[in-house]
DNA sequence: ATAATATTCAATTATTCTCTTGAATATTGA
DNA sequence: TCAATATTCAAGAGAATAATTGAATATTAT
């Protein structure tokens, strides 16, 4: 009999492995990078400002949970999310967080300092008014996100471009911008150069994977 | 630019919060029983087989996550999640683990025994069945989850009341029994002594979560 | 008030985790 | 083959965690 409840542990144990993964915020922003797009330990190790031994330590503890997985390229190693699954789960942490608790709406309203300045649209509406040509839509992450999938429609627009798109865009339609999702800051800082120029503005607080799991369509590169 | 970083690690932070409350396998024990229903510290112990006092920390760890909440009772204190976003939240997790850790196959086969020796029958095909009265279903589960909520039409049966039942059943039909889940083993041992009367059985995998997840209607007591 | 009891708190130990540093490994390009 | 480079491994210091034990707290019933 004890030997059952043995077989009981090992499987919750099993579970517990996954939620280890997801323990540590150093890993959750690797997470939410790789969900975002597939990239090599250095670029990982750059973009969340850790060093790369531990970058990679912590891309390990991933890799054994199954959540993450990797493919030779060259000299380079690049990691990848192990299945959509992965970002469900990581999608389905961050609402029981923010449903849950309270400190994130305040920790969010001090990241994005300008989380409330710009109108917001929806999703819905936004497919209403792409298709009366009645806005812009701007990807604001890195390129290389936007490569890996991106709105139907979207230019691709990282704060570098925006001084130049100011001058082609045309200024009588509204800039809509999005990035990784809501808790992302990179559509903020594009739309307040559009504002400042003002031109009319509107964020979409949905990233790629919301507005995949929405089940509407992605386009690649 | 550091008090940015900074911000976003502390956003970071409160989801690996919510992490840190799934990385422990005990914890996970109680948050599936808490799944389930709402209990006290002791009951949690006892069906655990932890220490009050250990049992009392872990449950304090899922209250600073917000993933429970109490509520006095006299001399007791019940524990209860949250919210249901939690049991979702839980279920993602174990599907995530299901889909990516093999070694979840194995553990569940090491302690469910008799897990490929019952028929199985989906939830959509017991509401036929359920409805032209072809069937008798079971709710293996203590009679406090019963009462908390059960299917629509299912009979309370946990494993001491099995005997008395085997009299009281007409023979004619299929007896299906439920149980927490795929995880759980109560269905399975109800629906041996069953099987060993010479009844015709079969079991249903999914629990009373999965089976409101799925849209269905859930009796209470 | 006081005794009884459910739960929590505090202190302790053994374990695990995180991050750093520097060396080891494996692939590419000369 | 050899140098260059991306990544991993190994070891160690400091912090966090889990389980145990016994005391403290808060409510109920006498």
């Amino acid at each position: 009999m004890s030997t059952k409840h043995q077989q009981k542990i090992q499987l919750y144990d099993l579970f517990a492995q996954i939620g280890k993964a997801l323990s540590s915020p150093g890993r959750l922003e690797l997470l939410d990078l790789l969900t975002q797009a597939s990239r090599t330990v250095e670029e990982l190790a750059v973009e969340t400002g850790m060093s790369i031994s531990n970058t990679s330590q912590h891309l390990q503890r991933l890799k054994q949970a199954r959540l993450v997985e990797t493919e030779r390229e060259g000299t380079f190693i690049r990691y990848r999310l192990a299945a959509p699954a992965v970002s469900e789960l990581w999608h389905t942490l961050r609402q029981v967080a923010e449903q849950q608790i309270s400190d994130v709406d305040q920790a969010l309203d001090a990241y994005r300092e300008r989380r409330h300045e710009f109108e917001r649209i929806n999703a819905q509406n936004l497919r209403l008014r792409l298709q009366s040509r009645d806005v812009v839509l701007l990807d604001a992450r890195p390129t290389v996100e936007y490569e890996s999938g991106h709105l139907p429609g979207a230019l691709s627009a990282p704060i570098e471009t925006v001084e130049q798109l100011l001058t082609s865009l045309p200024d009588d339609k509204t800039i809509v911008a999005y990035c990784r999702g809501p808790y992302c800051v990179l559509a903020d800082e594009v739309l307040a150069l559009f504002a400042q120029a003002g031109r009319q503005v509107a964020r979409l607080e949905e990233g790629v994977i919301e507005w995949q799991m929405a089940g509407y369509e992605v386009s690649r590169a």
